[in-house]
DNA sequence: CCTTAACCGGAGGGTGCCTCCGCTACGATA
DNA sequence: TATCGTAGCGGAGGCACCCTCCGGTTAAGG
């Protein structure tokens, strides 16, 4: 957003970039990652090649975009931890996170990319979730529901999977989530 | 095909349309799943109108395709339950099931059709991975290494859960799906 | 052979992507 | 408040791909 290091942006360029995203978002929610951004742009009634020189590229908007959502995700995360009883935290993050996928179209592409790659672009989401993943299933080892050698990768990994899957069946999460959940246990 | 219950295709037809399917399956893979459709049809020697004919949709052709590689995963189903002792069919599956996702480009997406949509397209194919997924899941509910309660959806929704999951950490899938296999188990 | 309808193929119109560069106006300076 | 250097704007234009349509071609039955 701010020229690292250098002088902040203009006026106007500060404006068109947030109502680019404002717009995106909107855009992104009603028709899908697919969206023209033309159509994005016009909408934020700017030009294509202001779009193209904030987000060089569709991704490096949705990352734009999606990086609030992740940004709530971490912080109920950390929420959950304090909050929830022993194991309990573990169970409605992973929830929260299958909701978000059925909601917020495009986001799992997005958290696909920021979960597998390490670009500059997402490493700082990637950082981000990670930690927040990590506090969450520390919780749930210390409450014993989840066996210690499990990763936060594995953990991160599995509940993108979970999300994949019910994506289009929100009512069937619940049983799936308490598969997986079952899984992680220490075995007996 | 064969244009249901009518006079056969008429040779040129015939020829064209294994031509297609043949350079459509390299394609994908060697290019993934967005490969343009016009280089398809110049490597199958045929005009964009032919490939049109044939294959309506991008999908269309993809179902065709990999049409086959359900076959197989559906015909290895039914070896593994017979060749495998007790519990071993499932996880052998699973295993299959996920390799095909790494090695084959573009195959999940279309699963994940077949899978969810129940479309005259992907019906046969729905029909097939179903009935196969389930033999091996009654398998393994035979030797008890799966509760009653787990639907073939369940299970389907699951493995390609996963498939996604290990799609680019193919090393990781062993693990990842050994978790998986725990939480299906009967809890003590 | 002749007929005919099934089949072919690619031109062409449409949509969206992305770049490039002449123009605009912000804001620093005096 | 006027001037000026430049960050930022925006859309024309070239490209890639999608998909349809229809005049020409040819397999195959009589």
């Amino acid at each position: 957003m701010t020229t690292a290091g250098q002088r902040p942006m203009r006026a106007d360029a500060r404006r068109n970039y947030k109502r680019l995203l404002t717009e995106a978002k909107r855009a992104f929610l009603e028709h899908g990652a697919e969206v023209p951004l033309e159509d994005i742009a016009r909408s934020a009634g700017v030009g294509i090649g202001t779009l193209y020189r904030h987000f060089p590229t569709r991704l490096a908007l949705q990352e734009a975009v999606y990086h609030e959502e992740v940004d709530e995700l971490c912080t109920k995360a950390y929420e959950l931890v304090e909050s929830e009883s022993g194991g309990e935290a573990l169970p409605a993050w992973m929830r929260s996170f299958t909701t978000y996928a059925t909601n917020k179209r495009g986001l799992m592409q997005t958290m696909k990319e920021v979960i597998d790659r390490r670009s500059d672009l997402f490493s700082r989401c990637h950082d981000e979730i990670q930690e927040a993943a990590g506090a969450v299933l520390a919780a749930a080892k210390d409450a014993g529901t989840v066996r210690p050698e499990v990763s936060v990768s594995d953990l991160l990994r599995l509940t993108h999977g979970l999300s994949v899957a019910t994506q289009h069946v929100p009512e069937d999460a619940d049983r799936l989530l308490s598969y997986l959940l079952d899984g992680l246990r220490p075995q007996g």
